[in-house]
DNA sequence: CCTGGATCTGACAACGTTGTCCAGGCTCTA
DNA sequence: TAGAGCCTGGACAACGTTGTCAGATCCAGG
């Protein structure tokens, strides 16, 4: 009776251990160990014997006991803004199928860009154990993870970069493509060019802001503050900034969108509006060249972003890798049609 | 020295313990299990010594013991077909945030559509004791799950139903949904119309021929073998599948697509075609809106499947839920333009 | 028949945590 | 002032696995 009250209350009916399997099998603990873990040492019949037992009990041997004794837990963990959004299936994808190949399960979380959140799942990912991390980071200072790496848990921020501390990043070129994205357009003959994007906080968005201001600059173009929309981000109220640029006593001829969402939420502003208004879009989306007229971006290869960090992660882990770098994947630009529409109005 | 060879490798540079924790602060091992977990019976001068020596050391409780212990590991899985899939990405986030209410953590993976990957993930996962399964299911044979659902595993099967067993199952309504499509296809006017879809071995893709030859059957259209193609999955022939059945003897003047890559892909091939052909398409898709025409769809609702789901499996992990139901979600026509052309040629 | 070596097997401790139980110190009341 | 009862803290076992090491078994060769 005491026998039991000490049992804790479990959720799966008490699975079958090793040393159920044993006693069926009518052999000690540790031959069950070897044959469920391939080891040498064990003849056929024995072999077969145990075999027999696990099959008929149902055993299947428990990782957090394994993880306990041998202290990795072959899984990773992926802490990105939101699992919806499409610009991060691909990238989880890709971390997904590196992690695969090195043996190692992917556990993730969203942080829904919020910066408490994304502390929160970090730090319960660590609590678990995972070898390594990719963040996709949402707050701007990550000091509460030097313990976590002095203890050797290998990270690697993507999309942008760690806050306050040193650690290996992958990103796209972002000042660079909204650059030439932009300079696209000063080709195509456009002066009056609007601005829309998200937080400055977050590092692609300034980034993208700087190439934005770079490129007029480098064409002496001054820049007007009402042709910038900041810090946006839903569809309504990028729908009335673009409105408000498109209108305003002096109208952009043509827009740069900050990210993918802001892009389509643009496109369908455009497509109500009578006067042709070009533009370039960060971020590629499907059926981005089925639109009328198709809409011209400045890519980055998600999936490519996601295979360079996993790697990364893996080669730390391997200890290949020690000093943190940062990395930049460049960008291109595909023109589709709206970006080389000309000024009109 | 024997020691220290009996320590096992480990990947985390030792990290600090409960023990050491306990030996800086002064104080018993329970004590700070008490702190950490914040339990009462702890006076607020010891409460704050081992805050202290936990800080100092940058202790972080490890879960894999935890969950050794206590039996539940706060974590499930979601087995999907691909992560990189729009269709699963509101999916996945609405699992996870259920998930994330009741303090679970999400562990997925992607099966590729290969049942072999599937089981693998799936076994992998019960290793790791996960409280519950979420399941795209990939093969038609799930018996291999029937030792963990009788250990006590919570399992919910989605989009497509569980084989060989008997399990909880939340579905769209693909039969009814593509019969709508369909007769909403003919309704307009159209007779001979083509179906292309995936492979009949998965069950909304059968379900959905099936919804078209019912719709089909009911109008008293007798359905010309060179109208279907099935299980042709991949762009290039999907294209040549919608370009036969365009130009062959009896050449179709409308589409049903069974599936969102599949509408995406004709899409293109309309685009290039002179005559206007109606196209209905299965799953919503963004910007389907902004085509020219817009493209009209059946819709579901893929974070309600996320949302049943996952709901399910907590009520079985309460013990609210007990007998394993099938849950058909409602689809809806949006109607946008293509799916109400005329008949043309 | 015995010895040496190789091969196979099992007892045992340890991984880091939590549940149980008991000891000691305190307060409060009769 | 003694006894009851409460509060705090700690020793110990157990969770299920794996590494270590020593014991058991077998066979060939002397």
């Amino acid at each position: 009776m005491a026998d039991t009250a000490r049992r804790p209350e479990n959720r799966y009916g008490n699975r079958p251990t090793m040393k159920d399997v044993a006693a069926r099998a009518g052999v000690g603990l540790k031959t069950v160990s070897r044959v469920v873990n391939g080891e040498p040492g064990v003849t056929p019949e024995t072999e077969r014997r145990v075999q027999e037992a696990i099959d008929a009990l149902g055993f299947r041997r428990n990782d957090s006991a394994r993880v306990l004794r041998k202290g990795s837990t072959a899984s990773i963990g992926l802490v990105l803004e939101d699992l919806a959004d499409p610009f991060y299936g691909p990238l989880s994808r890709a971390v997904e199928e590196i992690a695969r190949a090195h043996g190692a399960l992917l556990i993730n979380g969203s942080s829904a860009e919020d910066p408490d959140r994304e502390q929160e799942l970090v730090l319960a990912l660590c609590a678990r154990r995972v070898d390594g991390l990719v963040i996709i980071p949402a707050g701007d200072d990550h000091r509460y993870l030097e313990p976590e790496l002095k203890a050797g848990v290998a990270t690697v921020f993507v999309d942008r970069p760690a806050g306050q501390i040193d650690a290996d990043v992958v990103l796209s070129d972002s000042f660079g493509g909204a650059r030439d994205g932009v300079a696209h357009l000063i080709a195509h003959g456009h002066r009056r060019i609007g601005f829309i994007g998200d937080m400055p906080r977050i590092h692609t968005s300034a980034e993208r802001l700087r190439g934005y201001r770079a490129a007029m600059e480098d064409a002496g173009i001054p820049i007007e503050d009402a042709w910038m929309s900041l810090g946006v981000t839903d569809p309504e109220r990028v729908r009335r900034a673009a409105e408000e640029m498109l209108t305003g006593p002096s109208p952009v001829t043509a827009v740069f969108a900050g990210n993918n969402r802001v892009t389509v939420t643009v496109v369908r502003v455009l497509a109500e509006h009578r006067r042709p208004v070009a533009l370039v879009g960060f971020d590629d989306f499907e059926l981005a060249d089925l639109l009328q007229p198709g809409v011209t971006v400045v890519a980055q290869d998600a999936a490519q972003l996601g295979r360079t960090a996993a790697e990364r992660l893996f080669r730390q882990l391997d200890g290949t890798l020690i000093t943190p770098e940062r990395i930049e994947l460049p960008t291109r630009l595909i023109t589709r049609g709206s970006g080389e529409l000309p000024p009109a109005g």
